[in-house]
DNA sequence: ATGTTGTTTCTTGTATACGAAAGCTTGACA
DNA sequence: TGTCAAGCTTTCGTATACAAGAAACAACAT
């Protein structure tokens, strides 16, 4: 997966797209992109190809490939699956997590805590990341983690832009002890619906966010 | 996306692999599927791409592809997602229904009755498979009706193995009725719940389905 | 007899070459 | 001056050629 050059090239181009170094409706000239990477147009070609499968380009046959404009309705339809896919991994790890993992929580919530205190955005970040993908890991659903994982890596550069929000970071914060005591108690559906507000208050923020901009903007 | 060749080869060969042609495990030959289609390896190589990343094959570097294992843990995984993903949309549609879709809804349960009490199988899964995709399209979220319809159609081949166990399909007629019923009452989480035990139960009839195998088999 | 190593062959991964289609430019005509 | 058409350029889609890595097999040594 990680040995040939093709792959290698999807990946930076994923990172590319997503730090924003290409700007949607961009078209990305197979030629072009060959020769700044030194290969030939081959493996550029299956690269494309797996970027457009993950979504992130649109192909038109005889056109080229384009990056993905995502409108903010799609934006808020991905946020509101994503709410869903979190809830899912809340019920089922409600019920299967395990005592070390949720010590673990507890300690990354910590971290995430000192984090916020100490300013240290990405810190804040990192712990954050870490803190809902071992829920999806304790879902004990393979599967669905997986999916989330995608999910939430799809939704990141959004994510990051609406959680300055001010006053958004201690309230997330409080709303993780509460998704933790849930989970210990083994209640699902409350840990449900925690999870699914946590997630969803980021979509109505980022709602606003975009309609604030359309107004200046 | 329907105009290359390398598209209507990446079609056939899912069709393919999900008919049972390639058994689990086989490796794809890139040459031998070239001469095949009567094309070089490049359109191939292409399909096989774009099957790898819907997660119908997988590529080892310099191996070569493999038609992908499914094990019976991933295959209920995959019913638990698709149990949750149901009840996502499910939950959504209560509250953004139209009344259109609900009498739509009925109909197609009537066409789904008929063709049971007509034995006519195939019949039966087309009217069940309209039934389902109606309902992710009254989510009112594009996203997850698209993500809901990709799962349902990877399930497709082994929900037919399962349905035939005697008495399952009156049933679940009648759990439909009930979801529709919760879906005119605007009920959000009880549809929710309905259509997430609708599918569940599916995934638990496939578990016995399996251990049956293993002790015969 | 078995393990190891070298060689051979097969298959993948990448480069290059070629044909076809879509868009742009240029020129002519109304 | 505006519009339409023909050819020209560019870029995509596919074919073919070449290089490199992995597996299989055989031969040799222990």
């Amino acid at each position: 997966m990680s040995g040939s050059r093709s792959d290698r090239i999807a990946e930076t181009l994923e990172d590319q797209i997503l730090r924003g170094r290409f700007a949607p409706g961009t078209r990305l000239d197979e030629t072009r992109l060959a020769d700044e990477h030194e290969v030939s147009r081959t493996p550029v070609r299956e690269a494309l190809q797996r970027l457009a499968a993950a979504g992130l380009v649109e192909q038109h046959p005889r056109r080229g490939v384009f990056v993905r404009e995502i409108g903010t309705i799609e934006l808020l339809e991905m946020f509101e699956v994503m709410a869903e896919l979190e809830a899912a991994c809340g019920r089922l790890a409600a019920r299967r997590i395990s005592d070390e993992a949720l010590d673990e929580l507890d300690r990354v919530n910590e971290r995430c805590h000192a984090a916020m205190e100490a300013g240290a955005i990405d810190g804040y970040y990192r712990e954050n990341e870490s803190f809902h993908h071992l829920i999806y890991a304790q879902s004990g659903n393979g599967f669905l983690e997986r999916e989330a994982i995608r999910l939430h890596r799809r939704l990141k550069p959004f994510r990051r832009t609406q959680l300055h929000l001010r006053g958004r970071i201690a309230q997330s914060m409080q709303e993780h002890r509460e998704i933790v005591a849930a989970l210990r108690e083994g209640e699902a559906e409350r840990t449900a619906a925690l999870l699914r507000d946590h997630v969803a208050i980021q979509s109505e923020k980022f709602r606003h966010l975009m309609a604030g901009l359309r107004e200046t903007g």
